[in-house]
DNA sequence: ATATCATGAAACATATGAAGTTACATGAAA
DNA sequence: TTTCATGTAACTTCATATGTTTCATGATAT
């Protein structure tokens, strides 16, 4: 299956947007991450929905921050992309007449339940400024480079 | 993302075998699947060189059960299938040059191979055997019916 | 022998959804 | 009023599970 990289993708951005203080358009970020500014712009407008960044239009206009990093976690930006399936497998049919497919989905479908369950809890346990803040220290361990978006980018 | 359904598939291909002595056909098997025979040889194939099935060609042939259900676990027979893809999530780039990216990787990264550990895990507690006790119990349930292929797909 | 049955495998079609792209409307700032 | 940036719709592209057709291979029955 192919996967879906919307979280990765916005933590990426998410990331990036809080070592500016002014507003980053969809552009920069969308060079940054070697995509399409539309990209940016649809994965983010969950996050904006739920007051998590905001955007502003015309010059000067972009996208930034608007919330508290460190009360915000992983857990509630998987929720504001919309729920998407963590699971790449699942029953072949919901509500199945053969009582031979209710026992394989009801084995699996506890399985499927409680992995999600799992990780679900692990996106609970890291919140934005833990991922930030290990940027920080990796940052450091490097050698303290700039925090611009373009010279991080450009290596 | 569309879910892949091939291990719930296969086994309860497996589970209807096992309720048979003489071998059975992809046909057979398909019409219970609601799919086609091609599909059904194509996820058991896996199955076959790992010797937990045999498939006989010419009249009488078909595929039946080559090996103990009760050491046979959901596990074995998700690497029979070739370890598809568990997570529907995934980072966006592997080997990123990005610190951001690379925090970001990491945290997911630990998240999703726990996740994946878990679910293998759990399907490594399940025995085929099980998996066919809780099925009879089900038939038991609902009136001791005949473990016919055709009549339990029948209604 | 040969007709029939069943698998094995290749080739192709279909469907779904993420990702990428284009185009244009909306609205804010210089 | 020009420029900049987002908002959104529509479209293309791509990967992959699933479905289908076709024919070769081999086993069994008559």
């Amino acid at each position: 299956m192919k996967r879906d990289s919307r979280l990765s993708g916005v933590l990426h951005v998410l990331l990036h947007m809080a070592e500016h203080r002014h507003p980053v358009t969809s552009e920069a970020l969308a060079k940054a991450m070697t995509t399409n500014p539309v990209v940016i712009r649809r994965i983010m407008a969950g996050l904006r929905d739920q007051g998590y960044v905001q955007s502003e239009k015309g010059h000067g206009g972009g996208w930034s921050i608007a919330c508290d990093l460190s009360k915000v976690t992983l857990r509630d930006i998987y929720h504001a992309l919309g729920d998407p399936s963590l699971l790449a497998m699942g029953n072949r049919t919901e509500a199945p007449g053969c009582l031979v497919e209710q026992s394989v989905n009801a084995a699996l479908s506890k399985a499927f339940d409680d992995a999600e369950a799992f990780l679900l809890a692990r996106f609970g346990e890291v919140t934005l400024a833990a991922l930030s803040a290990d940027f920080h220290r990796r940052m450091l361990a490097r050698g303290g480079a700039s925090h611009d978006l373009e010279t991080i980018h450009a290596s």
